[in-house]
DNA sequence: AATACTGTTCGCGA
DNA sequence: CTCGCGAACAGTAT
């Protein structure tokens, strides 16, 4: 699932798959998966894979970039060369690839193919200059990178900044980037703190472990290949891991761990399911 | 069969 | 500015 961590693990591979291989033919089935014309880009080559919060960049050798947001059910899966070991693909992968989801395919020289699959249709290409793209796509909008360049001063000026429930704050991607509903549920468990909580009411020390937090579940995220609790997978077709290792998200009704005195409950906050350990995350 | 829910973001009206 | 809500879609679970 499209957060940081399993955008990150797209990237990962796309790099591995993709960078020095020239995209010899695109095919369109679905213009809103791709709106602009796709002959801009037939014979360039592939020179980079860059990330900013959710969002992915091709670097491309003619100025031009591919700029992709996967959103809840997009999907990036390359068939072709160094695909080793061709395992299994993903059931995840609904109607195959190609399929009926299949709305873009990129072709590649040497006999590599890139299939963009959404089941919902929700996510996006588009074909941009760089630079263009870095000034007028989400990326020109997007907040700091939680593993880089979010200090624990920025993060305190963040919080202390809003009046917004803390859960809304740590996700607005203007703000910081990448953090999405997983992530963020569980951050908040383990930082002791609930997700409705007025952002600018957390004490220093609450914000230093919620700091620590996000650093934390980002991380194993990462380390875990993202989270297949849904439809998120690979570019190789395989699943992530980080499903097994939730702290709090999905898992309404269970017993705490860590408290062992009451049950997880949800309740919906600007939309969004959002979980909480009545014992250990006061309001 | 019908309804609720799903990772994301944008635009609207209050 | 903030908030909640509906929309963009289609599949899965109940």
């Amino acid at each position: 699932m499209p957060e940081l961590p399993e955008v990150e693990s797209i990237r990962k591979q796309l790099e591995k798959f993709l960078v020095g291989h020239l995209i010899k033919k695109v095919e369109v089935n679905w213009r809103k998966s791709l709106p602009e014309r796709e002959d801009k880009i037939i014979g360039a080559k592939i020179e980079k894979v860059h990330r900013f919060g959710k969002i992915l960049e091709i670097e491309l050798s003619n100025k031009f970039s591919l700029v992709i947001h996967v959103k809840m059910t997009g999907q990036l899966i390359y068939r072709g060369p160094n695909l080793e070991p061709a395992g299994q693909l993903s059931r995840k992968i609904i109607g195959g690839v190609p399929g009926k989801h299949t709305h873009v395919v990129f072709y590649l020289d040497k006999g590599g193919i890139l299939y963009f699959n959404d089941v919902r249709k929700f996510g996006w290409i588009r074909i941009i200059e760089t630079e263009k793209a870095h000034r007028e796509t989400m990326i020109g909008k997007m907040g700091l990178e939680p593993l880089k360049d979010l200090t624990a001063e920025k993060f305190e000026n963040i919080l202390k900044s809003s009046k917004r429930p803390v859960k809304l704050v740590i996700m607005d991607q203007t703000k910081i980037a990448g953090v999405g509903n997983i992530y963020a549920n569980d951050a908040l468990w383990l930082a002791k703190i609930h997700p409705k909580k007025e952002s600018k009411k957390l004490g220093n020390e609450e914000i230093r472990d919620l700091y620590d937090a996000i650093h934390k579940v980002l991380k194993k995220g990462i380390e875990k290949g993202g989270s297949s609790e849904n439809s998120y997978v690979t570019p190789d077709g395989g699943e992530g891991e980080y499903q097994h290792f939730t702290l709090i998200y999905g898992k309404e009704g269970e017993v705490c761990e860590r408290c062992h005195l009451t049950k997880f409950e949800k309740f919906f906050l600007s939309g969004r399911g959002t979980y909480f350990c009545p014992n250990c995350q006061k309001y």
